[in-house]
Order: C-alpha cells, then sequence, then structure tokens
DNA sequence: GCGCCATTGGACCGATTGGTCTATTGCTTG
DNA sequence: CAAGCAATAGACCAATCGGTCCAATGGCGC
C-alpha cells in the first residue's frame, strides 16, 4: 500500500489552492511549490495529471463538507436549528484562515467548459450534498425535505459567494439570524 | 469621440467569456479571436490589459442587472411579488443561451486574489445590487428592507451557482416556487 | 490634396503553462 | 546482499500566456 501522506498533501494544497485562486488561476509549478513536491509525484499519483487531481480534491471536499453537515445535524432537535448550526459551523471553518475561501465545487465549475470530467463530478458533489441535508430534512420530521434541502444548500451557496467576494464571514451571520427568525 | 462599437464588442465579448469560463480561463488571443479584434485595439481602449478589461465587463454586466431588477421590480405590487418577477427574469436571461452563464461578477472573484482592483469591483457591483434591491423593498414597504434585500440577493446567487453548475435553470425555477408560497 | 490623429493590425517578447520522460532513490522482500 | 518495484526528482518540451511596440490604415478638418 502507498504511503498517503504524498497523495494526500497534493490534494489538500490542491484544495486550498483552487478555493482561494480558482482551478484555472492556479499553476502545477505553484501547487507543487505550495506542496514541496516534484512533478514526478503528481503524474505518478494523477496520471491525468491536473484534472484528476482537481476531481480528487473536489470529492475529498466534498466528503469533508458531508461529515461536518451529519455531524453538525445529529446534534440538532429540528431542520431548523440544524440549519442555523450548519451555517454557524460553516462561517467557523471559512474565517478559520487569513483568506476566505470559497466552496470547493465552485472552485473547480468555472473550468467545466474545459474539462467535462469536471462538470459531472461537480454535479456529483452537490447532488450529494442535498440528498445528504435532505436526508436530516426527513429524519427531523420536516414537511417538505427535498424543498427544505433545496432551500438551504440555496442560501448557503449564496451566502459562500457573498462571503468569499467580502472575504468576511458577515454573510453567514446575517444568513443565521434570518434562519434564527424562523424558529 | 471614439465609435463605441469596437470598446464595445470587447467588453461584450469578454463579459460572455467570463462567464462561462471565468477570468483566468479566458486567454487574450481566444477573446480577440472571437471578438474580430488585433490585439492592438485592446491595448489601446484597455491600457492596463486583460484586468481593466474585466473590470469594466463586470461593471457593465452590473449595470445591466441594475437596469433589469429596476425594470422588473417597477411592475410589481409587492416586494414578494417582485422578487418572485425578478427570479423568473433572470431564469428567462440565463437559458437564452446554449450555455447557461454564471453571474457576471462571480465569473472574476476567482482572480481577486492576483489582480486587487477585480475584488473591489465585485464587492461595489454587488453592494450595488443590494442597496437597488432594498430601495424597492423600501418602497414596496417591506418591514426590514435591508433583511429582505440581503435574503434575496443571498438567494439568487445561491440558485444561480446551482444552475450554472447543472447548465439548466432548474434551480431558479425552483427558488421561484418557493418564493411563490410566500405570498 | 494634405496632414493629422485616432485606431487597427500583428510581429515579437520573456515568462509560464501543463505534460512527458528518464535517472535515481530507497524500502521491502526473498 | 540482491532484485525489484514504488516513488521521487527535475530536466526538458511545445504551446500559450499577457504584454509591448511600431508600422499601416483611414476618415476628417483644413
Amino acid at each position: 500500500m502507498s504511503d498517503p501522506t504524498s497523495r494526500d498533501k497534493l490534494i489538500r494544497t490542491a484544495s486550498n489552492l483552487f478555493r482561494q485562486k480558482g482551478y484555472s488561476g492556479v499553476g502545477l509549478s505553484e501547487l507543487l511549490k505550495e506542496a514541496g513536491l516534484p512533478k514526478g509525484s503528481l503524474y505518478y499519483h494523477f496520471p491525468n495529471g491536473k484534472q484528476e487531481l482537481a476531481e480528487a480534491a473536489t470529492r475529498w471536499a466534498g466528503a469533508w463538507l458531508e461529515r461536518l453537515l451529519d455531524a453538525t445535524f445529529a446534534q440538532a432537535e429540528s431542520f431548523n436549528e440544524g440549519a442555523l448550526m450548519v451555517c454557524d459551523a460553516i462561517a467557523t471553518e471559512v474565517t478559520s484562515q487569513t483568506h476566505v475561501p470559497a466552496c470547493p465545487v465552485l472552485s473547480i465549475l468555472q473550468a467545466a467548459p474545459l474539462e467535462p470530467r469536471l462538470q459531472i463530478t461537480a454535479q456529483e458533489v452537490y447532488g450529494s450534498w442535498t440528498k445528504c441535508i435532505e436526508k436530516h430534512a426527513k429524519r427531523l420530521g420536516h414537511a417538505r425535505p427535498d424543498d427544505a434541502a433545496f432551500s438551504l444548500h440555496c442560501q448557503l451557496q449564496g451566502a459562500w459567494v457573498i462571503a468569499y467576494a467580502q472575504q468576511s464571514n458577515a454573510a453567514f451571520t446575517q444568513l443565521a439570524r434570518e434562519l434564527r427568525t424562523k424558529f
């Protein structure tokens, strides 16, 4: 079995950089310098190069957010309370770094016209998130789980875009305030 | 006074391409080929090159959306009705092309870490939109115009991201359905 | 018709891009 | 110790990047 640290470091570094500057805005040389690895390592672990790495990084970050959703909703006693807690959780994660990073899926989305695989990846990860939220909505007895899931996902995406633009978590704070009035 | 057609064509082409592939994803050669203009024209009209063109394109598209907001809300008799109509209007605009384009501001946002001016531009255009929505909310007698403006802007951004990812206006349709239940 | 100036056309530049290829390293297993 | 393979290291490549520069063009005022 291969030592996961190198592959992992590539994925982690790629995810961070892509979320800051977007897929096309990050060069391999910069990425590899940041990861402290030579080009050979990249093409050994990801024979299809940048695109394959981006796909892996997106799925990895997607799974991370899904774990965050599960862990947060697990503590909630109602869907609205869970939604509020998720909003806070993402706000905290996003502000824990010097640069407010974009949604990991969004960061590769603009490269989708050039790299068809990334389009599919983005759709799958988004779909997975919505399904995950829907699952919790159902569990917590929401009347319309699918509507609730779309609505929350949509609001979170919107707040994330605005937070990224403003480089501040104010949008998440505002969204949290709005969600708080609902229950 | 300079003939506006060349400068205009550059702005228009830039806006279209950036909204498809993002700022970093579009090369000058591709852009100029699409616009049917030589490099000399670009650097004559925009001495600071790509970044200045992107700024102009974003402000131009920003003003376009603001006109759309004004025109749509002008026909509404309540804020919620206006919000619903705006959602429909953007959905229509977005689906009128073969490729569903991203929000024009979003398309340059990922280049902000590299080009500080674009960060400022993005913030100003977003702020301008929110102010515009707030103005109509106030006019139509909404109790909390600023909250209403943020909430709608946030939802529209979220739906736009999802629509861009899915290359379909389904997200706008869904958002419209949600807004319809509110009044 | 002449001169002027806004604008176009495109050759050219160094830097950087993503990707390929091969030599070398170093651990693991027999 | 030796063989073999996983993994690293980085030189090298053609293509493209954004940007500079200057000659050619063309319409308008004199």
